[in-house]
DNA sequence: AAATATTTGTCCGTATGTATT
DNA sequence: TAATACATACGGACAAATATT
């Protein structure tokens, strides 16, 4: 059996062999094979166990220092620039500042854009609205500590919350903007999760390698009364962030 | 501005042009943008919208009818090939049967590997067992409707759950093993989500493409009397299953 | 302090795969 | 189908920085 087969890295997927090896390296940082602020073997070790040339092991940790994952210095080895997964809570109370409070020294969020338009059927269906009703769509990011963490789209109901995006501009906070619109507390009802490929807009607002991955949560908030008053979708960095179910 | 750089398309980045396609179009296919068992638009279309030549639409297209995503009919177009992904339900009664029962007609679950070993530093804390106590590590895969849905790794304190690997292996089911060793009853205590590119082996044993995302469940289970039994860690293939917290 | 080994960084060239025209 | 350009992958040689003896 050859090195290439038992590595599993193969020539006829349309990825790239350096970009492969990449993922396998920043993959075994995740699984902890390197040690707290580790070292990686040699280019010369990891290209005979990727079964590839030095050359293509290089590019792989050229990638991987860009993404600020490694740290190369000549003559003395390549090394794994520590930092820690976020942990983000999910629970009946879940805001976004709080929950990360322990984590990091900053936490904002930013408003990128908002527009009224009609709901989709699952965005009305959520809100409890008519198909096509008007609703608010909001397009938030938020950064902990300098790195963003996640970008999410909300949708609101336009009758009830209008001028709510200039409420979370002004604040920074969805939790403050709900207050003035009358509503004290907000519960999450429900959240689905899963995960997939970063789009290109994603990409480019989380600053994030091409072929990254984002934890999607669809949630939906509830008020006092149990009415919905948001429906969202939250990318986050996969690689940044886990989520803590609270249970 | 180039249609290029519109459409987040790179050739820098290890990723050949049609796998970036591919994965886009499976992306829009799962944010349901062509309807149910819907029809792509033509290549020549699609080209112009990604900003390729229709050679390069073609290899995407091609890749995809290989993965069972798409069906390319001649002279009449190109067809989805539906499947809803499987909602997988994460509450403090966790059992991955009952959970699917609405969802697929038959669900298995299949010992692959078992065996004793010394407990890891995040094992033994889980279970709240002294480092290198010994425990018991089960490797399971589960399907449904004959595809392969998620792959478990789990320990349990070998000293109480001593065989529990063959009442698995006999039962097909978790929860009855845990009967067999006199537990009539468990709760989730703790689950934590992730999501990375799946290793070689979970790549093999839940048959995903090279590439492919798997959402992991770290979660810890616990009797009635709020003792941890079982430490475990759950891969789930990203594209058949999203995980919906209960709340 | 000096010589040697180790490790990353850079340059050359060649062959193959990918994408466009 | 063919011509062309660029990215990927390999192989070797040597330079530069650091570590070891």
């Amino acid at each position: 059996m050859s090195a290439k087969a038992a590595t599993g890295m193969d020539r006829r997927t349309g990825v790239a062999l350096w970009r492969q090896i990449a993922d396998q390296i920043r993959q075994g940082i995740g699984a902890g094979h390197f040690g707290e602020g580790g070292r990686l073997p040699p280019e010369t070790a990891l290209a005979e166990r990727f079964g590839v040339n030095r050359h293509t092991v290089r590019g792989a940790i050229a990638a991987l220092v860009q993404e600020g994952v490694l740290r190369a210095e000549q003559g003395r080895g390549t090394f794994v620039e520590k930092r820690k997964r976020l942990s983000y809570p999910i629970a009946r109370r879940t805001r976004f500042s709080e929950g990360l409070r322990d984590q990091a020294q900053e936490r904002r969020g930013h408003l990128l854009d908002h527009a009224h338009e009609a709901a989709e059927p699952r965005v009305a269906a959520a809100l409890g609205l008519d198909a096509d009703a008007p609703v608010l769509r909001v397009e938030t990011m938020s950064e902990a500590d300098g790195r963003p963490v996640s970008r999410a789209t909300s949708w609101f109901d336009a009758a009830r919350f209008e001028g709510i995006a200039e409420a979370i501009a002004e604040t920074g906070s969805v939790t403050l903007a709900y207050r003035r619109h009358g509503v004290e507390d907000y519960f999450r009802q429900s959240t689905i999760v899963s995960a997939r490929h970063a789009d290109a807009v994603d990409l480019a607002a989380l600053r994030l390698a091409p072929g990254a991955i984002v934890l999607v949560a669809v949630a939906v908030n509830v008020d006092t009364e149990g009415r919905p008053i948001q429906f969202s979708e939250t990318r986050f960095a996969a690689d940044r962030v886990e989520l803590a179910v609270a249970e």
